[in-house]
DNA sequence: AAATATTTTTAAAACGTTTTAATTCTATTA
DNA sequence: TAATAGAATTAAAACGTTTTAAAAATATTT
């Protein structure tokens, strides 16, 4: 089905019919409307490919996260791809580490996508930006725009929240990549209330279950009072493992993670979280690319700053000496 | 960056570029090096959007899941788009909903992606089906290919457990949608151990964590002695439900979820589930739909046995008495 | 060296749209 | 009625590839 059948059936010049399909008031009433229905009829859709190749305008956003396993990724990447949908924009969405980054970068620019939302920049995201692409991050980088949480904030307060409540000996499972924020973070709160620092309290991994799980169980025999994890999915897993080895939690010890994810609300204990605003974010994100991609903007750098989630796992209500 | 100017620099047609790139053995060896070294240097990236037209083939495929908020379906998505793409395909992942399925169908249609997976048949995929574009679906229909875990066993050795264990009285959180073997499977599981159905203790619902606490809270006033959820992360806001309301699990009562998704192992207790094998569907599926795009088939209704994943939550362990 | 076979290259058409500039048709004015 | 203005329509070019069939270049055989 090609405007060009229409335009047979109509009687007219495929030009009229492109034009009428798309609601121009250069052509005439009558004719727009005969060829609108029959259009209907014929259940025809207009060909983005080649509409693409002509207009050499995709609309097409790449999009990258981490992984499919936490939520906070996909629900975040859901928003971005629904706020892109309201401006006409389609997304592509997809799972990029080191091992297929390249893979992926690659099928973008084949495929010409017109921005690319992702998370750090790399060799091969700096070559797709040198090419013209505009590129946001929502991680914090020195050169480029993102949006973020103030992760240095959230770490902090979790950190805070946990000295404040009585606990001294923290742990800390962190991350290897992305940013050193939260660590930042943790490693001021505990200077800032007079806390050394422990290295040997301080484990880093990509915060899935396993890993929380595991450095739980290693910071135990540590004899650590608190846990900040970096997300909720290690979190999770931590709290798995000192249950198993009968931890009371939060009496014996207090746990903070880090995203907001839907599960903290409904694991028991419930978690106490930095909360992450992923609908905001996602919005303020396809703001700029969409103005990144007409203009020429200056650069976007924006923190906001997170609530902390006070929930049960730390113990604010069963330590009841303690004024936070 | 096209073909026709690393044409004009090599000093040679754009066919001749077209061939060298895609190592056509019609090429002499010396021209396709050169061709090769000089669109490497400019950093030249096909263009898919102009080679889809041309071709008549996108090699686009749609994928469909009910949301980005329940792990086991964007996994699912993942492995999907995994197995494509190591197929040469590439795949959109969007969210479908009675709302915008219609725009999503839309959007497919438009693209021309020659293939769709998706959990159900509606009015919209049936008119894409009409149009001759091949659908696969991931749940049991009449009408139609698929490949799903039988859902009915899943259902039934759901039940059976929790009835041999010795629970008696049997609530279940049940879908609306998808299909209703789960409730055939748990029906007919009571009725083989001459228990009598009483549908004052079935709920419907979508399979958030909300909707599993709110129903395990109103199942608990009706006295119910085990719970089966209709997936793995209802079964967690039922957990959370019971735990307020200081119910022990197992000793009290006895849950079973449905998906084997990856927290059902760290959350406490462990939950007692129905694995789907989510990377063996995904690659059955593939398969069949990749066949379907060349081949007219006859229908594929594929079922896989589903396994129960014996954790904390029924009380194996805790109700020591019992033989299953 | 001519004839033939083989390899290599290429011009041109095609894919389904949009856009531009020119043309045709219709209405208005003189 | 002729001239003009405005509205509606269209032919043709363009987008960046692939493919086909023909042409050109080179190698092989007589």
């Amino acid at each position: 089905m090609r405007q060009k059948e229409i335009a047979e059936l109509v009687g007219v010049s495929v030009a009229t019919v492109s034009l009428a399909l798309r609601d121009s008031d250069k052509v005439n009433k009558k004719t727009k409307e005969k060829i609108k229905r029959i259009a209907e009829l014929l259940n025809y859709k207009p060909n983005e490919i080649a509409r693409s190749l002509v207009c050499k305008k995709t609309n097409i956003i790449g999009i990258i996260i981490p992984n499919f396993s936490i939520t906070y990724y996909t629900e975040f990447a859901y928003a971005l791809q629904n706020n892109l949908r309201k401006k006409g924009f389609f997304s592509l969405i997809m799972s990029g580490n080191k091992e297929n980054i390249k893979e992926i970068i690659e099928m973008f620019l084949r495929w010409r996508v017109e921005g690319i939302i992702t998370n750090k920049i790399g060799f091969e995201i700096l070559r797709a930006v040198k090419t013209g692409i505009p590129v946001v991050l929502y991680e914090k980088v020195e050169e480029g725009d993102y949006v973020s949480v103030n992760k240095f904030e959230g770490g902090y307060k979790a950190t805070e929240h946990l000295i404040k409540i009585g606990y001294r000996k923290i742990g800390f499972l962190c991350s290897p990549y992305f940013e050193e924020e939260r660590t930042r973070g943790y490693i001021e709160a505990l200077s800032d209330y007079g806390i050394s620092i422990d290295k040997k309290i301080i484990f880093s991994g990509l915060g899935y279950f396993e890993e929380g799980y595991k450095g739980a169980k290693e910071l135990l025999k540590r004899g650590v009072e608190g846990i900040f994890c970096l997300n909720d999915v290690s979190a999770i897993g931590a709290i798995r493992a000192l249950k198993e080895e009968n931890v009371r939690i939060p009496e014996d010890i207090g746990i903070v993670g880090f995203d907001n994810i839907e599960e903290s609300k409904y694991i028991y204990p419930s978690l106490t979280t930095v909360n992450q605003p992923k609908e905001k974010i996602a919005e303020k994100i396809v703001e700029i690319l969409l103005k990144k991609l007409n203009e020429r903007t200056e650069r976007s750098q924006i923190l906001i700053d997170p609530e902390l989630i006070i929930r049960e796992s730390c113990g604010y209500k069963k330590r009841k000496g303690v004024k936070i």
